[in-house]
DNA sequence: CGTTGTTGTAATGTATCTGTAACCGAAATC
DNA sequence: GATTTCGGTTACAGATACATTACAACAACG
């Protein structure tokens, strides 16, 4: 089930798109201020955001950059609303990082074409990582080491993933614990030593 | 061998990709003008075409037009190139035919992927699948364990042909329930774990 | 050189997960 | 209308994965 942050501020466009989306099998998370929109992200750890440009309090294109320099968000597609045709054109500005935008009016059948465009265009991760003799397959979920199999559990083999498809990357415990073990966690940063 | 028609104007990226591809095996006949791709095709006979949108000569969509009504090439799969979300509505325009489109800038194992994806949604499913002693007749909806019939529900059958169809790779409960139950599904993951 | 804080590892208790049998309702079949 | 079959749920027991803790080794610091 895909997870989808959505960020309007008008009540009304928010319950509309709320309502229809999840009749679509979207989970949505959303807020209808700009503020705290980052930290909803971090929490939600959703799979698209859907982004008003027009905020009362910010500036999409804030919330935007925001986003994207969050190592574990940058890669989270962004759709943008907007009020205006003018605006496309900031919107589309190479290094804001947006995905799409739609410019208000709108048929909510074509932002959820839009959406689900943006789930099937993105990339495909790779099968399967390799680091030195280690092998590490995605799909069947093993993990060869000089070609002989090595026995892993479920949270194991995430933890490996996870480093392994981030080759030479640093993390701290607490990022480990984010990553591998999820937001809703109850458990003590030891548990990442031990793993 | 698979043979691929490429047609792209930039000549970076027309290098870019044909090195690409032909790494991964394809073999590229290529143009970098829209003007005679379609004689090309004729020639060549590719299994499918990537088409840049934006052509100097020519709009890519009259090539795949062109393509479309020729009786040999009617069925080639074509990738579309561009350079624009917004293009992409056109693209899907359905009666033109595109079969899938890749908006720049995008990663070559992308493109690769969605290369590999067409050839395989292309192929028949294999009427008949086995794994070991096991066989499992799709025509028939019959299994054979070493010749000797083994009878299942329709439910069992299904979820023995997901898994047997993609063999080796694995699955959660979610991912087993929207597959052979369905999305409209009403049913416990438990459910998953009984069959 | 002693103290303090950090990290690796094995042991441990527990909570969760998983396999299986039993059960139940609905639909099909006789 | 009775019976069978199928699909789904539930209960229970056994397995095991998980988080924690304790302890030892080590590093850092004064």
């Amino acid at each position: 089930m895909k997870k989808i942050v959505l960020i309007e501020d008008d009540a009304d466009l928010f319950a509309l798109l709320k309502y229809n989306l999840e009749k679509e099998g979207f989970v949505i998370a959303g807020s209808q201020t700009g503020r705290g929109a980052i930290d909803l992200c971090r929490r939600e750890r959703p799979d698209l955001i859907i982004l008003d440009i027009m905020l009362p309090d910010s500036d999409g294109l804030d919330i935007c950059k925001g986003v994207r320099n969050h190592s574990d968000l940058a890669h989270v597609p962004i759709i943008f609303l907007t009020a205006r045709v003018s605006e496309t054109d900031r919107i589309l500005g190479l290094e804001l990082g947006a995905n799409d935008y739609i410019v208000k009016p709108f048929f909510v059948r074509e932002l959820v074409a839009r959406i689900k465009n943006q789930f099937r265009t993105q990339t495909v991760p790779a099968r399967t990582i390799r680091s030195g003799a280690l092998e590490l397959d995605r799909a069947s979920c093993r993990v060869l080491l000089g070609g002989q199999e090595v026995s892993l559990t479920a949270t194991e083999f995430r933890l490996l993933e996870f480093l392994m498809s981030r080759p030479g990357v640093v993390y701290s415990r607490e990022q480990l614990l984010d990553a591998v073990w999820g937001h809703d966690r109850a458990v003590t940063d030891r548990t990442v030593d031990v793993y």
